[in-house]
Parts: structure tokens; C-alpha cells; sequence
DNA sequence: TCTAATTTGTGCGTATGTATG
DNA sequence: GCATACATACGCACAAATTAG
């Protein structure tokens, strides 16, 4: 057996560098191809009079480039002949959404090449979240986490190297350890309804349909400040079934499948959109664009979302970012 | 003696627990029944060069879950036809896409609170398809498939076992094995066309935009045989860009992009649609139906898609299902 | 009845990776 | 960096039950 690792003991670079870059070197040259096994960290540790920790450490960081895989009883193994190995993105959504294309697309885009993601929905489910967590660690290179509704979960994301979590959605105290790009729900729909003051002036009244559950509570609280500062009567319900919609209101709902509702409702009354009844959206997607002549949507820029993912991704830098949410405007308003 | 157990040397699963999930497999699908005697120790050992205590480690695991029951001297066999394991669903998809979300949907519903589902994409690289196959190796209960344009998969989707696998969108010969759930792009177009017949014979011409690439090639045949048989004109294009749309022209855009893109035109143009100028698309999403006052789809039913597959799961019998198209007529045709 | 082969079952030792304090 | 406990994997020796000849 060839002796690949190589140790000095009077290097300026630490020894766990030392024995990663003498791996990626015996990669390089051909000492060491794709499926071999690799001394263990008994052997190295011994031999170089090393701690277990230190070759574990090393060990550690290959694998989590995907340079090795370990089998527990086993040892470790190579799992390619690349040493500059791709990223490998983990992202967990909440759930499986028509407006998270845009992200999910411009984020593989801004990876274009150099690696690959590989999404997963938690449903809200926690204990679905926990275990696909769990059993991520270690398989990838950054780990991109929406939380949605869930409480307490640094325990469980603290089990990924800090610096490579990503958090999306909103901002929790308890994870502001990692780098999270947030929406502020209750500003965002505060901020929108602001710069469309002027065309809302033309309705008596605004209502908001809040179904509740999986959607952010916080946009209620944005709701109804606007609504009282600026004097305007409001109503809030949790479906539309049972409120008939009335002329001169502008109606603003989350869910593709209540916006289709009062779509059809408009075009039964023959309701003109924008004129005598308006009608916002959450959350822009290309078709929107199309949907009775253009829906007015009040939604961040998801595909400026992955970019940015993409973007700390590649740059390692830890930050907090909002991503501020835009009104969109459209005829329907 | 058909083989029951399976065992991926580089699987991140222990191998004890291979040998478990083998062995339920093989009850769930029926391969194995109660009282039937199963692969002694040694001969398991030796076949897949395992240690004795290794598989005997896992057939205690199984004993002490009510699943095995040993007599010494004699041999294990079957204790039971139960093996109470939660269904775990691989699902891999080409692409990300709105119209997947009901087919994802209806999946997750049908497997409610006895599973779980977790999706990838390929994006249509060829070695990402690979190697989340060969990942997900003893990873799952069923392995839901789409190899779209790819050919030559029998070698890697074989590794997998075979009454657990369910292929989605074309009927490839050489994946006749498996159960499938199949498009006939040629023949969906083709039935969509003749059954819209009638609606058609306003139009003077007819264009398909087809983009090609992703894009099933079979649509164009079923397209061009349609239109020599009922003898009427039309081209195929594959943007919308240069090619500037006429009144009394049928178009068939398969991207949500080109329906937008077109959708627009036709308002800048005034066309009256439905009347004087047509507009057909793939894949029906909830948001079509309000798209500029409803926008015909050819489709097949995702939500049926996926409640189809979520019976097969659970029924465990291999079956070719051919889901047909619809021509769901809205006001845009 | 004896024997040989095969099976389960038990005990002990060794080596490896993993997790925690 | 060290110590410890634990999980996984492999190998060997031997006892006891079963079966086939």
C-alpha cells in the first residue's frame, strides 16, 4: 500500500487541511480511484499520532463535499474521482406550490452546472420535517429550510453546520443564527396596500379572505392597520361561500383556488374588474398575468429570491435579508 | 425461487436493515406468505457475502417484531402477512411544474396518514436521474418514475424492485416490466382534436408551437394526422416569436409562457377569443379556467393520475393503465 | 442406530464509524 | 484532544436440533 497521507507537523496549515489535501492529491494522481477504501481513522490516528478527532474532522469535511461516503463497521470510501466536488442543495419546502416553481427554477439556474437540488415537502408535518432533516445531515453542501408554521425547531436545525443552513419565510428569533432571507407578512401586506392607496380610493370597502391554517396570521394584522389608518371599512372572512360579493369592494385572497372563485363571481355579475370591483392575489405567478385580463398581485420577486439563495450559497457569507414583497399592478385592481 | 433479498453495498442503509426490508417487500408484494420458510442464515451469508451474524442480527430484529419465527434446526418462516410498515413513495419527476402539484396533491391525499412522499427532479440530466435512483436504493416502500425523453433506463430502474415501480408518461417497450401509467401524446392530441372537431371549423388554420426538446415530439405527429385527415391547413412552429397570429387561426401552445405570451397578443389585437381566434393549451391547472375568460386544455386528469397510483401502491398488482386526454372545453376554442 | 450435513443459537473477540460530554 | 458508550459489521468456535441417507 502506497502512502498517501502525508503529515508535517511544523506546517502552518492545520493538520486536518493536511490530511484532506493529501486525500484530494492521492485523488488527483490515481493513487486513489472512485470505490476504494481508505485507511481508517484508527490507522491514521495512530500512525501519524494524530487525534481520533482531528482525522474525523477532515474525514467529516470530504464527506460533506461528497468526496467520501463512510459505511459504519466498514470504513470509509471514495465516492468519485472529482475532488472539486459540486454543490448539492437540500431544500424543504413547506408544501408543494404552483408559486414556488419560480424559485425552485431560478435557484437551479443560479446553480446552472455546478451542482444539483433536491427539494421535499414537510406538508406541516413535524415529524416529517424532523426526519428528513435528520436524515439529510451530512449529505449535502447547503441546506435551504422554509419552517412555515413551526415553533422551536433550532434544536433540530442546529444539527446542520450552521453556516450552510438557509433559512426562508419569516424571521424567528430562535434561528437567527443562520443566514435567513424573511418575508415580514404583516408589512408586506401593510407596505402593498400603502402604494396602492390611490386605487383603492375607488372601493367603499376591502375585504380579505384569511382561511387561516397553513396562511400567515401576520397579514391580518397588516390588514386591518392599513384599513384603520387610512379609515376604510374592512372585513375579514375565512372563505368566500356565504358573502356575496357587492359592487365598489376590493377583494383580496390568498388561495389560487378562492381567486378562480371570484374570478367566475365577477364574470357571472358581469362585475367590470378594476372599475367596480377589484381583485388582489398573493403570490405572482406567470399566469397570473393572463387571468381576467391581469390580476393585481401583492407577492415578493421569487425568482430574485433564488438568485440571492444562489448568490450566499456560492459566497458563504451569513446575512439576513428581507425579501420585500411588491404590488403588482394589474387591471384587476 | 424468485430472489427476495437485495443488497446495495454503497446504500447509506445498514445492511441488517436491507435485509429486513427485503424480506417485507417480498410480504407485501406477496412474494412470501405466512408459514412459507425463508433463505436459512448461511445461505443468505454466503450469497451476498455477509456475515452470519449480520443476517442473523436482522432475522432477530424481524422475531422480535412478530414477522419471523425460528425453529432451531429447522429453519425461519413467515410468522405473519403484516408487516406494519408506513408506505415511503419515491417520486421522480422531469421537471418542476404547476400542473404536477395535483397530480402531487391526489397522491398525498390518497396515501393520507399512511405514508409519506418524497419528490425529486432530474431536470432532464441523465446522470442526476441516475444517481437519485441509485440513492434511493431500499430508500423506499414505491418508486414512482418519469423518464420522459430518456432512453435505455431498464438498466438503472432494474436495480430497483420491480414490483415496487410505477412509470409514469410514455410506454417504452423496454420498460414493459413495470407497471405503468402511460400518456399517448400522439393519439391524446389526435382524440382531443377529433372530439373538438365541431369547434374547430371556424378556424381557418390551425398552429401548433411546439418548442421541441422537452416537449413529447409524438404531439406533432398526432397534429399533423388530424389536420391531413380532416383536410385542413396548419403549421408548426416553434416560438411564437416572428410568426405573427391571424384572425381565424386555432393556436395550441403547450408552455404556460406561450398560452401568456399569446393571451396578450390576442388582447393587444383585440381578438375576440373563442370567436375569431382560438387558443388551446396542455396540462389543465386550476388557474386556466379563469385565464381570459377560460382557456380550453387538452389534459388528462392529474388528480385521477394520482389516486390511480396511490390504489396501485396499495392494491400491489402490476397493471399497463393507458390515462387518457380530455378536451376540456372553455370559452377560449 | 449411526453418520454427515445443515440448521439455529450462543459466546467471545476485533474493527470500524458515530455521538456525547 | 481525550474518554466513553453505542451502532454496525465481520469472523470463529461450539452446542443443540433437525433431516436425509
Amino acid at each position: 500500500m502506497k502512502k498517501v497521507i502525508n503529515i508535517n507537523d511544523h506546517s502552518v496549515l492545520p493538520k486536518y487541511r493536511q490530511i484532506m489535501d493529501s486525500l484530494c492529491f492521492a485523488i488527483e494522481n490515481g493513487t486513489l480511484k472512485k470505490g476504494d477504501k481508505i485507511p481508517s481513522i484508527n490507522q491514521i490516528s495512530a500512525e501519524f499520532n494524530l487525534s481520533r478527532d482531528t482525522v474525523m474532522y477532515a474525514f467529516n469535511e470530504l464527506k460533506s463535499k461528497g468526496i467520501l461516503i463512510s459505511q459504519p463497521g466498514k470504513g470509509y470510501y471514495l465516492a468519485t474521482n472529482e475532488t472539486h466536488r459540486d454543490e448539492k442543495v437540500f431544500i424543504l419546502f413547506d408544501e408543494f406550490n404552483a408559486f414556488k416553481e419560480d424559485l425552485y427554477n431560478s435557484l437551479v439556474t443560479a446553480l446552472k452546472g455546478r451542482g444539483r437540488v433536491e427539494i421535499f415537502f414537510h406538508n406541516y408535518n413535524l415529524k416529517t420535517f424532523k426526519s428528513l432533516i435528520y436524515e439529510s445531515i451530512g449529505r449535502y453542501t447547503s441546506y435551504i429550510i422554509m419552517p412555515a408554521s413551526f415553533d422551536n425547531t433550532f434544536h433540530i436545525i442546529s444539527r446542520l453546520p450552521t453556516d450552510r443552513v438557509f433559512i426562508l419565510d419569516r424571521l424567528k428569533p430562535e434561528l437567527k443564527n443562520f443566514s435567513v432571507i424573511y418575508q415580514d407578512f404583516e408589512m408586506d401586506f401593510y407596505d402593498a396596500l400603502v402604494s396602492g392607496r390611490t386605487l383603492l380610493k375607488k372601493y367603499r370597502k376591502l375585504v380579505f379572505i384569511h382561511s387561516g391554517g397553513k396562511e400567515p396570521a401576520e397579514r391580518v394584522n397588516g390588514f386591518e392597520r392599513f384599513c384603520n389608518e387610512y379609515k376604510l371599512e374592512f372585513q375579514v372572512f375565512n372563505s368566500i361561500d356565504g358573502n356575496r360579493p357587492g359592487l365598489y369592494e376590493a377583494w383580496f385572497v390568498a388561495s389560487d383556488r378562492h381567486l378562480v372563485q371570484l374570478v367566475k363571481i365577477a364574470r357571472e355579475y358581469k362585475y367590470k374588474l378594476g372599475k367596480k370591483f377589484g381583485i388582489v392575489s398573493f403570490n405572482d405567478t406567470l399566469l397570473k398575468d393572463a387571468v381576467a385580463g391581469g390580476i393585481t398581485t401583492i407577492s415578493t420577486d421569487f425568482a430574485e429570491m433564488g438568485k440571492n439563495l444562489g448568490d450566499m450559497i456560492f459566497n458563504q457569507k451569513k446575512s439576513v435579508i428581507r425579501n420585500p414583497s411588491k404590488l403588482i399592478v394589474r387591471k384587476s385592481l
